[in-house]
DNA sequence: CCTTGTTAGTTACAAAATCAACCATTAACA
DNA sequence: TGTTAATGGTTGATTTTGTAACTAACAAGG
């Protein structure tokens, strides 16, 4: 009754999946911190405003799944490096809408073009239709 | 010239990997850490000796691309905790091999029944062939 | 208006991860 | 040998994260 299976920790889900997310964001977290000196969570705002455009620092969180004090800090260290603005909402002003500067922008388009680079590069590894089962499972994985 | 492509970063592998680890270990995440009051470094370092039997930290390091600091963090609260020992190579005294007590057995063997049972869960969203094609692409991501 | 509850966002403090410098020991080799 | 380099592992300082408690603003009902 010993139940001593094989238990293979390199096919154990929330194992692989951290190994691999590890490994594969290496190269671009590099490139995000050694060129503008940001944290995981600063260019995800980033890319938040930069994609979808002017929004509250709630609605990143509810899309990113961050959370709110994450959020809020990486919003303040942006700031400080006038990477985005703050505006008050006039009509409730608990909220605060968030927009990228020219400076922003240019940082956003820049690292857009080495995600794609890079995510295109990271694909060559495989055949279009592994692709699109790795995507689609990792989606659900991630309930998104 | 603008170069204003759509970027969705639900697509892009190094953010979507990441999202699905996060949300895929964190009902297992819960059960270490209530029932044994574990740190993510310190199941690893449980499976790792439960799975290979005595290795050094070194070892563990290697197979689990975690650096040395955790490592040796984690052998130490697994030591004061009495999930394993440490004995000193004679040979070489630098080394020190490692080895699960009997508790560190017990545990091991029910995070290992826990584990495997959580894996199944998640599986059963996909078909064989999505699971294995999804495991090859991520070991092959993970470089492993 | 006044309480009570909710929401958006911040702050304080504890827990954890990172990085560099650090022992102790062994290896390499002049 | 004696010196220098490399290795296994630990420690301390700093940075980041996580958790909870906190403002400030709005909302709803009396």
């Amino acid at each position: 009754m010993d139940k001593n299976e094989a238990f293979e920790l390199q096919d154990f889900l929330p194992y692989l999946l951290n190994q691999a997310a590890e490994e594969s964001s290496l190269a671009f977290q590099k490139i995000y911190k050694d060129r503008y000196g940001m944290l995981r969570t600063e260019w995800r705002v980033l890319f938040h405003l930069g994609i979808y455009g002017r929004r509250t620092a709630k609605e990143i969180g509810r899309r990113s799944k961050m959370h709110k004090t994450k959020i809020s800090r990486a919003v303040a260290r942006l700031e400080e490096r006038r990477f985005l603005t703050r505006t008050r909402d006039e009509d409730d002003r608990r909220l605060e809408y968030l927009d990228l500067t020219a400076m922003g922008e240019a940082a956003y388009r820049d690292l857009r073009k080495v995600a794609t680079r890079y995510d295109a590069r990271l694909s060559t590894d495989f055949s279009d239709q592994e692709l699109s089962i790795l995507r689609n499972a990792l989606r659900k994985l991630a309930r998104m």
